[in-house]
DNA sequence: ACTTCATATATGTCAAGGCGCATATCTTGT
DNA sequence: ACAAGATATGCGCCTTGACATATATGAAGT
């Protein structure tokens, strides 16, 4: 248990401080993905993929799932206030930035045509996610 | 010369990452403030309080002026639209912190009766700022 | 049970950045 | 020119985090 008396927002903003974790975060943000699609669309290393996966995690604005061999990632709306809304007004500027529009394009272009891409055999089709 | 093809957000956000540039972006986020002020009202160091301005005016989001021996600070707008944007939606969080507000107290507190602060003489008072 | 594949973690290296302390620089008043 | 005040910077120490490589775990299929 993390004593952390005031989850305030510089935790919110060593989290968003990083390229791959805004194109990681970008990708989240409407689905959940299998980790082995953020390797081949990102073109990013495995353990690097991992590492700030784990990094989201810890910092509260995204969640894994197990199914079978593959974990999942979403995102998730801290519940802090301002953090939450400072991460939603973060994620709509993504969404209109060229390279965050390209990663989109590739993820889903490998959804539609996985044989031009090295996914692992069976790979879980990344899920649109309904936001409450 | 930084080669840095996309003066992109992480940028941005490494600059606020920090608590200490978090209450200095709260004090100057409308008005111009001498570094004698930042000093005196947040109560951290001298050397410390340089840094972290420094910090900000490399990332951009902060600017000095000299006025003889006073080094005033003001907040800048960013050029990028998304920074810009993410910055104001922080500043307007961060007023409602508890923190925050009690660091503007003592803020006005020290202009409206300094001889309760441990300020230099003849220090020149913050003067709000007309936003563009 | 054993192998294979997907994912996670551990280890070592390096750079960035935070802090305190001391000192340098710049400006004004004498 | 000199002294004093305001601010900046250099230095050393320590922590965090980014990366690559190697290794461990754990689920599936045979």
């Amino acid at each position: 248990m993390k004593a952390r008396s005031n989850p305030s927002l510089d935790v919110l903003f060593r989290a968003l401080a990083d390229p791959t974790r805004l194109r990681l975060l970008n990708l989240i943000a409407d689905r959940e993905i299998c980790v082995c699609y953020f390797v081949e669309i990102l073109r990013i290393s495995q353990p690097k993929i991992s590492r700030h996966l784990a990094y989201l995690r810890r910092a509260g604005i995204a969640a894994s799932r197990r199914e079978g061999k593959w974990m999942h990632y979403r995102l998730v709306t801290p519940k802090d206030r301002a953090a939450a809304s400072i991460l939603r007004e973060t994620l709509k500027h993504l969404k209109l930035a060229p390279e965050m529009r390209n990663d989109i394009s590739r993820l889903s272009s490998a959804c539609c045509a996985p044989e031009k891409y090295e996914l692992p055999h069976s790979a879980p089709q990344p899920a649109l996610l309904t936001l409450p």
